[in-house]
DNA sequence: TGAACGTTCAGACAATTTCCAGAAAACGAG
DNA sequence: CTCGTTTTCTGGAAATTGTCTGAACGTTCA
């Protein structure tokens, strides 16, 4: 769905891994969500194309045919292009792989990942390594506050514990307030995209959210049931 | 009969399905809609159809003859494409094989559809891909407001529970005002083209919607009864 | 190692929706 | 005014959809 925010001005993006069907997730989702991307299938063209259009940070897949993501990386800053980038690793590498990859700027995301984390994850490095973005880390609907720097919610000034994916989904339903979300909405973007468990999931993790978020019988209840529909996120302020 | 608003300024659409009679049933529906369409019966065409004519979108059934429509898809994103697709699929397709068809400005529509509701969903996606489209998501007939994104209803402010069907029905009339429209038109409109009841249904429907809609004694009727003919959606507004 | 937590699923239950049939009411022609 | 036709609207059966609990399983952390 419509990412209503959209991310610091046009930062262009390059995107680097060999499945073409990761690739073209990645590259239609991020478009979506305002940036510019270029894409490329292997190091040879990652380089080439960073030397190309200069973007503003690379998602990179660690693990590409021709040479792996820390030697691109290496010959990128060799050749003076100092940009940040967000691997991409498998959930199953060791330790010992991973680290030295949040090192500078950088971060990292493992495979199977989900598009709003991914996302959000590059925003919070274009954040950092920009500050003059006009990009915020809190996102507002009417007194609920989501903060993805710290990682927290609040409800009127008090904070609320969420797990994970309560936390995912929250943040989905806020960046798209008042716009009616369908289950298979909200699984393609707030699921890993290899989940393949049905919608009702969503169901479940909707009840976790009300009991915690709208558990004030007062107050008008933010998420709201469209049956046959969806969920959707009411804010009553007029911005 | 004819649709009275007209979608973004004549944004050209891609057709792609291989039974003669949905195309047909939905090129016809399309371009009376105000879209300029082009249509295609495999995915060899669909590829050259979308070099030819550069669409704004594609509707898209996913289980094409020749390549299927994640292919086809694929196929025109690589070649430079970034056009958002509506995917068509078989309602009780499992759910592995839907997923991701909501990414980027993608949605899809199960089979059988209603024809509207192809429709409304075309201009939802179109609206979120070309911000600077002057359609908007709010139909507005008097004091009675039908906001597509939210599928919310107001009369005079006041937020009216529709069901997804009196929701549909009212969406139709609304966007035909004061134009009658007989029950066999509403039939073709609202219903999934695979409807095979009587038109009384229909009956049914406005009586539904005028309960929630028209109660008010004092307001004059929204709705009104063209005996022998249709119903008719009085709008006093000049506009 | 055990306890706590998070994710997922199945399924009981509740609520809503769809559709139809048929009684009652409204209408209009003569 | 009366009659036949059309429309309205109610009741209810069946299907669909949504909510929520409990239990299994895996992971994390002390």
């Amino acid at each position: 769905m419509a990412q209503v925010k959209k991310p610091t001005p046009e930062a262009k993006l390059l995107v680097v891994d060999d499945e073409p069907n990761i690739r073209e997730l990645l590259s239609t989702s991020l478009r979506f969500a305002g940036f510019d991307v270029v894409a490329a299938g292997n190091g040879r063209e990652a380089l080439a194309a960073a030397e190309a259009h200069n973007p503003d940070l690379a998602v990179l897949d660690v693990m590409l045919p021709d040479m792996d993501g820390f030697t691109v990386t290496r010959r990128l800053r060799a050749a003076g292009r100092h940009f940040p980038v967000v691997f991409l690793t498998a959930r199953d590498d060791t330790e010992d792989k991973v680290t030295g990859l949040t090192v500078g700027g950088d971060d990292y995301v493992t495979k199977p990942f989900s598009l709003d984390e991914v996302v959000a994850r590059i925003r919070a490095v274009l954040r950092r390594t920009q500050p003059l973005s006009d990009d915020d880390a809190v996102i507002r609907v009417d007194d609920l506050e989501l903060d993805d720097d710290a990682h927290e919610v609040r409800r009127a000034g008090e904070i609320i514990e969420l797990s994970p994916t309560e936390f995912k989904l929250l943040r989905y339903l806020m960046m798209n307030p008042n716009r009616v979300l369908s289950k298979a909405q909200i699984l393609d973007h707030v699921w890993e995209y290899d989940f393949n468990g049905d919608a009702s999931i969503v169901e479940s993790y909707i009840s976790y959210l009300r009991r915690k978020i709208d558990k004030n019988a007062d107050a008008a209840a933010l998420i709201q049931t469209k049956r046959g529909v969806g969920y959707l996120l009411r804010s009553t302020d007029r911005r």
